[in-house]
DNA sequence: ATTCATTTTTTACGCGCGTAAAGAATTATT
DNA sequence: AATAATTCTTTACGCGCGTAAAAAATGAAT
């Protein structure tokens, strides 16, 4: 370690005693050598601390190992975890991820499509903002990019989607307050900007419907991705008018029940399942923060590690059919109920 | 738009009517050539949609447009905020940012410095893990790449240091805490990863000396990220063997006093400052989440945009300058005080 | 030892662009 | 209009590597 400086793979390539264009195929795959000429280059490698150039190897090659990782949302902790998990993921299989965050704007989702494309990726993971994605760009890239749409899907995009069975998350809240007490009225945003959200009052109506119960969908005002404080906003309106049609609320995702339970908190309202509670509130997501909220959230959780590493798995996949599948696939993963003190 | 396609620099020169060393300058910097030469290829760049090749561009280019960000954990939205302003800037300066996470792992800090190395980029921001960090990889680094360190300060690494004055947070909790009510004790890790913890604690005893107070840490166990749990259960040791000296506490930070609500409001405390409340709890940071704890956090909070903001200024004035300052510069901005519910 | 399949070496070209130098063209100044 | 300053064009080379083709070397199998 540490002769001297190595300036370029010709220069690596004689002072460990191979020829470059050998050199040239270890880096682009290391089983494509002979074992006993892995090792002597790995040797060098060490020995003398070299790296391709990183430009200089992109440039002509037909695919780079570049994954290309897109959220909507980074200060989201949700999606903090997921590209923990699928950054380790790509790396260790040899790729190198670079991950972008759309930050909720339209506009940024469609300049990172732009950014990635030039950066020629093997494939991309993307999750898109959702109904106020440039339907049209995510479509042209996804035409030029293999691609697959993870946590919110579009219709159609990408070769592939990977996320959480909505109906399962519904379904199962559903069934468990409705079996434990009054039966559990729906609180949304109006106009959601994730295409779940739809999904998720659809599966509560047709759940309700199914157990013979009047469903009552609170649908309350508000746009962009400040959910706390729509959901509080929403909830001081509606327990000042009294109009809680039961004493039951299953929100639509965790960061607006976390705006509720701030809510009731403040209005004075007791959320819980245990004697002398005002209101029961459950939830979907298993947001990181649920277990915290005062009282703990009982929430429908994703199931995290199988999303991420079935997104992950099919986009390998995907790179190695030549980045086209026969038919798109569509994977959803059951979500679990985690019981905590709200309800 | 969308004529025929060109495949290189060459072919968009003569099909705009320009020499390509000229638009080869205008990539480098679209001010760099006459306004009606820069107008004529702006309109060639709109009807052909070309973007010059990225990896050939940057393969012999003294140096690239390249930023790297490296934040500690992503999944604290903390940094996803910080990130949000930082990457906007660099783009605004026609920099190109390359995000990365620490994801709390020291091994994988260093496997990133390795990555943001042969990107060659013109300066790296860099939010480093703190106590954790391999020191000797990080001032390797910095010899080679021009690099601003943010929120956690490593002594006589970068070129430079932008953050908040840990001071200032806890000087004004102290101050209003023990104006107001019983003078607060200080609730904190035993081993912090983070180098503002132990400024924190410093500042404390500092404060309360300077008050004439009688200072109280109350240290708890507990290594990683995940604040929440570890504040919690040291919350519920504390209230269980009733170990308070005081009935307000301060925390070092808020991730930790989410936590310490959660675990109040299990054990029963009262939390707030009205009548018949039995703790008071305040802390720092002014994390996303602190307005939606129960009851709502009264916190010191960073200046947000002044940190981002001068963060990336630095280093614009860094890499104008050639890569190196004359001597190590800090910066740090002052808190604000939040008062909310909790204190 | 001979044959054959596999792997490596040799040789050579090209990718798309940065960049340097010298001369031509365009602008600004008087 | 003449001169000077700026900007652009022409020409040409090189960066570090991918990759193709043919020849040589190596290893396995008979």
């Amino acid at each position: 370690m540490g002769e001297r400086k190595i300036r370029n793979m010709e220069e690596f390539a004689s002072i460990s005693g191979i020829s470059r264009p050998t050199v040239s195929k270890y880096f682009n795959d290391p089983n494509s050598v002979r074992a006993s000429t892995r090792a002597r280059i790995e040797a060098a490698i060490d020995q003398y601390d070299y790296r391709p150039n990183i430009y200089a190897m992109n440039q002509n090659r037909q695919l780079t190992k570049n994954i290309g990782i897109v959220v909507p949302y980074l200060a989201d902790p949700f999606f903090g975890e997921i590209v923990r998990v699928i950054e380790r993921r790509c790396i260790e299989a040899g790729y190198s991820p670079s991950l972008f965050s759309s930050h909720g704007a339209p506009e940024q989702e469609r300049d990172i499509l732009d950014t990635l494309r030039s950066l020629k990726p093997a494939g991309v993971l993307l999750a898109p903002l959702g109904r106020l994605s440039d339907k049209t760009a995510i479509e042209a890239f996804c035409r030029d990019v293999p691609t697959v749409l993870f946590d919110s899907n579009i219709d159609g995009m990408g070769e592939a989607f990977v996320g959480s069975d909505n109906y399962s998350f519904v379904s199962q809240t559903v069934e468990y307050l409705s079996r434990t007490g009054e039966p559990p009225s729906f609180f949304e945003m109006k106009h959601p900007a994730n295409p779940n959200a739809n999904k998720r009052r659809r599966a509560y109506l047709d759940m309700m419907e199914r157990l013979g119960l009047e469903p009552h969908v609170l649908q309350i005002d508000g746009s962009g991705w400040a959910f706390e404080d729509i959901g509080r906003k929403g909830a001081h309106d509606i327990l000042k008018k009294k109009a809680l049609p039961t004493d039951t609320i299953l929100c639509s995702n965790d960061r607006l029940a976390i705006g509720f339970l701030s809510a009731c908190f403040e209005a004075g309202y007791k959320v819980g399942r245990t004697h002398g509670r005002d209101l029961r509130v459950a939830s979907h997501d298993d947001h990181p923060f649920s277990r915290y909220t005062c009282p703990s959230l009982t929430t429908a959780a994703h199931d995290y590690s199988s999303v991420s590493g079935h997104a992950v798995e099919t986009l390998f996949r995907l790179i190695e059919s030549g980045g086209r599948f026969q038919t798109r696939e569509e994977t959803l993963f059951a979500a679990h109920l985690i019981m905590r003190d709200s309800a």
